[in-house]
DNA sequence: ATAATAGTGTCTTTTAGACAATATGTA
DNA sequence: TACATATTGTCTAAAAGACACTATTAT
């Protein structure tokens, strides 16, 4: 935060000036994932229509501008911006990273603070039909192939594409695809959620040894009625608040 | 702030109803390391102490306001600010995240954008004669002992062992730790970086074999005259912009 | 009983850890 | 030659991949 130049008196200038400052436009993004019919889908809002807006009619995450005066801080904004969305208090949330630059708003310099949530379809169900209008669930990779090409907002196709890769890159090193279940689910239901996120079939002796292995992971929680034939044991995380991070990454295809 | 694209009409009506809005301030900060007398050290730089600024004498992450007119995106901006304190163009340069809220900063509502630099010490020994006065490297283990303690500016304590700790994460699986040895380098060297920012020791022999294993990571670069009794293999990196993953972490204790 | 899904066991492969042994150059 | 450092080899251990096998229950 220091002025880097040398002399004491344009610093002093420098410091005067501040409220002067141009600053850039400050918003927050919100990559928000669930799984739906067996496929990952990302949660995109259409812009408003309004001949003054930017990319009037288009997807674009759902996001906006810092509001001063309500948010503390970074991570309560996109909180708040993810429960005008969604009605879910407390997903899994993590930042995924900044954007900003000169040309990505046409209205200016600025930046995004991107977080990227998962959340268990089951949790917002409720709350879906309401504004369903310009507010929905694409499949990711329909979302990276027609929408981005078509082009989301902003940067948004980029962005989409980051977020997507750090969740796939994550998923084979850690517990994150447990976010996506609701409490208690099985093991078998766990596995297919990371070859979902995968897109690539895993090996069930070993996926299980890792995921019963794996400190502080999941407790026991009783036998599910799934309607499968022997019913499966339920688990429930210990921990949910951070995912767990194996030692190695998945190597197989089953 | 200007869209040379967008008409002049067009373009007022979006000045005038962003400008309602108000911003907060942004900055960008850098967190920089390197490797000094056998210890990881990080840059800091002392505030300005005149009387309206914010935490004036105190030690802080050398960075600054985004210069709207200036800077073409957020790593420039970083890039730049780097360039001021070490006269280094093209350091191995990653984003670490973003801090934002209420209270960081005494002037207002504020978001900084931080990227952490990995760059050998003696691509920088030139330019480090001239302003050494309010610009310093420590020790990480001091910084995060004494400084964090006396409190660095802002919230700088708070990031820098945020930084310190994905530094040593990451090292633990990717070979993040060559960006800090000048070219060529051996292996010897490598696994002494490795152990210093581990701060335990590592087997010789499983080092090396990870080392020379891992795709597009090393290329024979000639016997190196060390001093040591036996020339050592010197060894340059395949590519210089992104670091290696192994599929392991390391385990050992040597 | 059969089918379908859940869960286990066994063998192999891979990579790392421990540590001994060998190689090579300097004093 | 003695020594220090670089490099390689050997054995063991841990965890995953492949895949066959057993367990349980609805029909």
């Amino acid at each position: 935060m220091t002025d880097p130049s040398d002399s004491p008196a344009r610093r002093t200038a420098y410091a005067a000036r501040v409220k002067d400052i141009e600053r850039p436009l400050v918003t927050v993004d919100v990559v928000i994932f669930t799984l739906i019919a067996d496929a990952l889908q990302v949660l995109l809002v259409q812009r408003p229509s309004g001949a003054r807006e930017p990319f009037p009619g288009q997807w674009a995450l759902p996001g906006g501008f810092v509001d001063v005066a309500h948010d503390e801080d970074l991570r309560a904004c996109a909180l708040r911006k993810l429960r005008d969305k969604t009605a879910v208090e407390s997903p899994y949330l993590e930042q995924l990273g900044s954007w900003g630059g000169r040309t990505r708003d046409p209205r200016g310099w600025s930046v995004t603070q991107v977080y990227f949530a998962l959340l268990p379809w089951a949790s917002l169900q409720p709350r879906k039909g309401s504004n369903a209008a310009d507010v929905r669930w694409f499949p990711v990779d329909a979302a990276n192939a027609a929408q981005t090409a078509d082009g989301l907002a902003f940067d948004h196709g980029l962005i989409l594409a980051a977020a997507v890769e750090r969740l796939r890159s994550k998923v084979e090193y850690t517990s994150l695809p447990a976010f996506l279940l609701t409490e208690p689910f099985t093991l078998p239901q766990l596995q297919q959620v990371y070859e979902i996120v995968l897109r690539r079939p895993l090996d069930k002796s070993a996926f299980r040894t890792r995921a019963l292995a794996a400190p502080d992971f999941l407790e026991e929680a009783g036998l599910q009625a799934t309607g499968a034939p022997r019913a499966p044991m339920g688990y429930r995380l210990v921990k949910h608040l951070q995912p767990v991070t194996f030692p190695r990454t998945f190597q197989s295809r089953g």
